[in-house]
RNA sequence: GCGGAUGUGGCGGAAUUGGCAGACGCGCCAGAUUUAGGUUCUGGUGGGAGACCGUGGGGGUUCAAGUCCCUUCAUCCGCACCA
């Protein structure tokens, strides 16, 4: 007789009784576990299905820790300051304290959905006055460490959003976040410099138990590269140009120079001649947007009529522009060996200035080069003293070489730019500085933080470069903290990843008035155990976050310079054909329906059951059906066998044993997909127990224990009718006996020159020769011609080579 | 262009790391229960009459390859003139 599972009736009553008696009671004297969703931003659309499945995985894993004896912070919060919050408010013309407020309330609602535990009063929102001071704080402590400065010059500018944004808020030459095509402004910024940690960022990610895939991001956008800054005289004049290059070896091979186009010296160096090409070049190149820019491969340049000397070897080396030479990077300036540069290769091709190959191609010189040689492996030639040097070699002692004659220096570079640190929005952290005349750039006390962002009425973006804060008179104009004198306030605001870079630090100490965390709390539950969230930040929070760390631990706030020790990057749920989900799409799956249909348990176990939880999925409805009837036959499994008293049997102990021994070990390798179907195949090897004889009370208690941080509700209300005290998630995590799970017979497969011919029986522990015999028994006349070799891998395969 | 990931039945996906490919589930087929539909239960389900053939394609190593090596194709993602 079944039993009727009525996931809704158990879910409702197991959801009030733990909000009266919550399941993850805060126990400091057990190890912590600290395991961490990525905030989410209050959007207004609320949640879909794929945003369920991070949720899930980390809440699945806090039970399973909380289980294994941690004392779990599982906390959670709201990113609601920045440019997706404020944009959405003045969508719907709403201020955004207001959107955000509702937006709150309504992901926290669906959240809930989810049954997960998180510790809800450790939550912090980046809007809430008593948590932004401590984001102010920190910029003040910046401010004073000379890491926050202001800087007048071209930033990325996104026209729709009315802002400047960060290096890596700019993808594919758009604005990561609207699409727009950015463009460049001239404007005083206020700037961090993370290029200082640069070395410590790229170094410590050793320390990091992440997915390669974002330590190799983070360090291609750190992008440090060893080389040599090269003087070259100009001819005729008393000025030199100075290179960067990662190649001195080909020093030699040096046929001309390029400038880019901005650089300082461009315009001087043009002859009268010249003049009137090269200062069209340079107009030209200053119109060109950065998307042009990056897309017009085809190499373009002008020769400005001026030739610089090599330092080596006295050649005299043409001079050009071209905007294929990046302005920031390096100095501005190259020296060209297009024998062994694809770039500098197809600059000379174009106009048809000379190659000089001096690294040997296997040992020769390459008759007509089509392509240039870029490896740096080969004798030198054509190098003077250099010839008969390996290249490698040269290529690491050349710099310290170069300096040693006086004509440049050893050099490090890196791609990562100091981080744009202003916005010209409303919606974010007042930075809190006083501009003075007298004193200069002021920061606000920190006694008077939190400076609280004003109440205005019109908070749209101005896009003159100009903050909506600039226009409140009131608000601006105030006296300079130093000297007392009339000053005025920055307007700027901080950018959206400003509170989300330190608030994990936040949650062990939510409520300290006097600090941003207290040292202690700090360093007893800190660092971050396990982060879960998407791959989408690999470069910006996930960046940032570790810069504010290493500051924060350089300044003793806290004893760790990095902030999570495991990153997990879940993979996206997509609607059909891979496609995201999107409302303009029409693709998106709401979870509420199925909730109701078939159970928060029942979604819980299908968001992991679709498949590996770090590669994309795609949706499909029905599968859930197969999750549902599983929960169902489980019920009744329990449900017709709790009551028979039905005593351990030898199989029964092997089968209970190898299953808690199987979840685990799929659970540890955060094989969750394996995990649910490793539920179903020992559910059915249980309900076939059932059927002869029955299951003892021990088996099934640990089948509901295992299966608690995956569907939570069932397995408290199996553990209660299975006539337990107390909450399931309170006793321990099963431990397999090994030695119980040994089968005394084993089946083998026996095969002929390794093709399958039929399976038999033999005893687990029997001998090579003995397994051979019963397999050659197993074959009978199946086995013809001459035996050349006999297999036996124990436990799995007979193989028998025969030559016919 | 460079780097990375993926490719297995009609579908989602397993495979103890070199040892019976297709676990588990969806779907489908047949049967049972039911007044009937749905639910539930039982059995079947890679292809092929067969010997055999089958893990994107081709080659190789091995007694044995989805797994290792070489080569090639497709899709997705990241970076993109960084000297």
């Amino acid at each position: 007789m079944a039993v009727p599972y009525h996931h809704r009736e158990i879910e409702q009553k197991w959801r009030k009784h733990w909000e009266a008696n919550p399941v993850n009671v805060q126990d400091g004297t057990k190890p912590k576990y600290y395991c961490l969703d990525m905030f989410p931003y209050p959007s207004g659309s609320g949640l879909h299905v794929g945003h369920w499945r991070g949720y899930v995985i980390s809440d699945v894993w806090s039970r399973y820790k909380m289980m294994q004896g941690y004392y779990l912070i599982h906390p959670m919060g709201w990113d609601a300051f920045g440019l997706p919050a404020e944009n959405y408010a003045i969508k719907m013309g709403v201020h955004p304290s207001k959107s955000t407020a509702e937006n709150v309330a309504n992901i926290k609602r669906q959240i809930n959905e989810i049954a997960a535990i998180y510790d809800w009063d450790r939550e912090v929102n980046t809007t809430d006055p008593e948590f932004y001071k401590w984001t102010q704080w920190i910029f003040v402590k910046m401010f004073k460490e000379g890491l926050a400065y202001e800087k007048q010059m071209p930033i990325n500018w996104c026209p729709s959003c009315k802002t400047g944004l960060a290096n890596e808020e700019v993808v594919d030459g758009q604005c990561e976040r609207c699409g727009s095509d950015v463009t460049k402004k001239n404007l005083k910024q206020w700037m961090l410099r993370i290029t200082k940690y640069a070395d410590r960022l790229l170094e410590d990610l050793d320390k990091l138990e992440w997915p390669e895939k974002v330590k190799k991001m983070q360090t291609d956008w750190i992008g440090r590269s060893y080389g040599a800054e090269v003087n070259f005289k100009v001819d005729g004049k008393d000025e030199s140009i100075t290179v960067y290059t990662t190649r001195p070896d080909t020093l030699h091979g040096a046929t001309f120079m390029v400038l880019a186009p901005e650089h300082a010296m461009a315009k001087e160096l043009a002859t009268p001649e010249t003049e009137a090409a090269v200062e069209k070049y340079i107009y030209d190149a200053s119109m060109k947007s950065n998307v042009d820019r990056l897309q017009d491969k085809e190499k373009t340049g002008v020769f400005t009529g001026s030739y610089a000397i090599n330092p080596l070897n006295g050649a005299k080396l043409p001079i050009w522009l071209s905007d294929y030479v990046l302005a920031d990077y390096g100095t501005g300036a190259i020296m060209c060996v297009p024998a062994h540069d694809d770039r500098d290769f197809e600059f000379a091709k174009k106009f048809d200035i000379p190659i000089i190959q001096v690294i040997a191609k296997d040992g020769k010189e390459i008759e007509n080069m089509e392509e240039a040689y870029t490896e740096a492996s080969g004798t030198m030639i054509n190098s003077g003293d250099w010839n008969g040097m390996e290249s490698s070699t040269l290529k690491a002692e050349a710099p310290a070489m170069i300096e040693k004659m006086g004509f440049g220096k050893k050099t490090v570079n890196y791609k990562l730019r100091d981080w744009v640190f202003s916005r010209q929005r409303y919606w974010g952290e007042p930075i809190p500085i006083v501009h003075c005349e007298k004193c200069g750039c002021v920061p606000v006390p920190e006694e008077e933080l939190p400076l609280l962002l004003p109440d205005v009425e019109s908070y749209q973006p101005t896009g003159t470069g100009e903050s909506p804060l600039a226009d409140i008179t009131e608000w601006v104009n105030t006296t300079c903290p130093a000297c007392g004198a009339p000053a005025k306030r920055e307007t700027n605001t901080m950018p959206q990843w400003a509170g989300s870079s330190w608030y994990f630090l936040r949650y062990v100490d939510p409520k300290n008035p006097d600090a941003l965390v207290d040292r202690k709390i700090a360093d007893e539950l800190l660092p971050v155990d396990m982060y879960i969230g998407g791959v989408e930040h690999a470069v910006l929070h996930l960046l940032y976050s570790r810069f504010y760390t290493k500051f924060l631990y350089d300044i003793g706030v806290v004893g760790f310079d990095e902030p999570f020790k495991k990153l997990f990057n879940q993979g996206m749920i997509t609607g059909k054909n891979g496609i995201k989900m999107s409302k303009s799409k029409g693709n998106v799956v709401s979870p509420d329906d199925l909730v109701r249909d078939y159970g928060c348990d029942s979604l819980r176990m299908y968001e992991l059951f679709v498949g590996p939880p770090e590669l994309d999925s795609e949706w499909d409805e029905r599968g859930i059906d197969g999750v549902y009837r599983f929960l169902n036959r489980f019920y009744n499994l329990v449900m017709s066998n709790k009551d028979l008293d039905v005593k351990e049997t030898p199989e029964l102990i092997k089968i209970r044993n190898k299953m808690i021994y199987d979840i685990t070990q799929r659970l540890n390798q955060f094989s969750l997909n394996t995990v649910v179907s490793g539920f179903m195949e020992y559910n059915n090897k249980l309900i076939d127990m059932s059927k002869n004889g029955g299951v003892d009370k021990e088996t099934l208690n640990a089948m509901v224990k295992l299966i608690a941080p995956f569907a939570p509700h069932i397995a408290e209300e199996l553990w209660s009718q299975l006539g337990n005290e107390g909450s399931v998630f309170h006793v321990a995590w099963p431990e397999a006996d090994e030695s119980a799970m040994k089968d005394t017979e084993v089946e083998i497969a026996v095969q002929i020159n390794g093709k399958t011919k039929v399976v038999t029986t033999i005893d687990a522990e029997c001998s090579k020769d003995d397994a051979i015999a019963a397999g050659k028994a197993a074959l009978g006349d199946k086995l013809t011609g001459t035996i050349v070799k006999e297999i036996y891998v124990p436990g799995r395969i007979v193989n028998i080579v025969v030559k016919p």
